[in-house]
DNA sequence: TTACATGCAAATACTTTGCATATAA
DNA sequence: TTATATGCAAAGTATTTGCATGTAA
């Protein structure tokens, strides 16, 4: 399993990746690499500077989604492609896909703040689309 | 206006403070503790530190909202309590207030890559609140 | 064999802090 | 006058990088 997804980032298999890629698979949570490091080290002797080099590889590859918290740090977690929102065009009614989803990390805070078990979402962006925009952009030059 | 924001906030009045405080009321976006710096240093002396202890005072004071983003900096804006969210229980119905909104640095973003326009945006959150959690735990060990 | 992975130490970027001096209240 | 603000230099934290050595393909 870690294998694949080494081959398909095309990078080398190497213990110490897929032992990154299998404690990152075992998380219920994003982690930090100081967290990775602390869970890897325990089990093969590996370099933080490594663990950075894995992340960062493993990140630019679309493995892993990085995402970086008010505490300052990076938390990483495998990518998934199941959470999707959107953008809706005022003007034409266009459907914009957005691939990422910024919310579980809020998510997590508020469930910490207010006690609230947080079950689900929605999120959408409404505005104009480029097309859309252009039009008025061209109309307003025009009445001007 | 400076000087009523800082009273406000225990601070003592001072001319970087100030000059500070007016620099984030002119800007359209959240600024940089750096680039607020370049701004101040070249109407007065002022060193990096003062800087990011104001910011920290008055972040700490909740006149000014402190983001992190994914270039893993802090930016800066005046606080302004126009916009609100909120959870939605799914049990009771009940309805509670969030008094941030994470959303104004994703539609920039989102503005930059897709061209779109985003002129509004609306999010809700869905689950059990303490109350209806607290029942249907209960119910879960009855039934154990 | 050879290009890529790793360890180690040093460097970087952003931010914080200790201490002496300056200044608002 | 006195508590707080500031400058300066040093330290702290998360992350990156150069270089020599190790290892998967």
């Amino acid at each position: 399993m870690e294998q694949n997804l080494l081959k398909q980032a095309e990078l080398k298999t190497t213990k110490k990746r897929q032992l990154l890629l299998f404690l990152l698979q075992k998380q219920t949570h994003p982690a930090t690499a100081e967290e990775l490091h602390e869970m890897a080290k325990s089990i093969l002797p590996i370099n933080l500077s490594t663990v950075y080099r894995t992340l960062n590889a493993l990140t630019e590859k679309g493995i892993l989604i990085r995402s970086i918290r008010q505490d300052g740090k990076a938390y990483y977690a495998i990518a998934k492609k199941d959470h999707a929102h959107h953008l809706l065009c005022n003007h034409c009614g266009k459907v914009i896909p957005i691939d990422t989803c910024p919310l579980s990390e809020l998510e997590e805070k508020l469930e910490e703040t207010t006690g609230f078990r947080i079950t689900g979402h929605s999120l959408e962006f409404t505005g104009l689309c480029p097309q859309c925009l252009k039009e008025a952009t061209d109309k307003n030059m025009k009445a001007e």
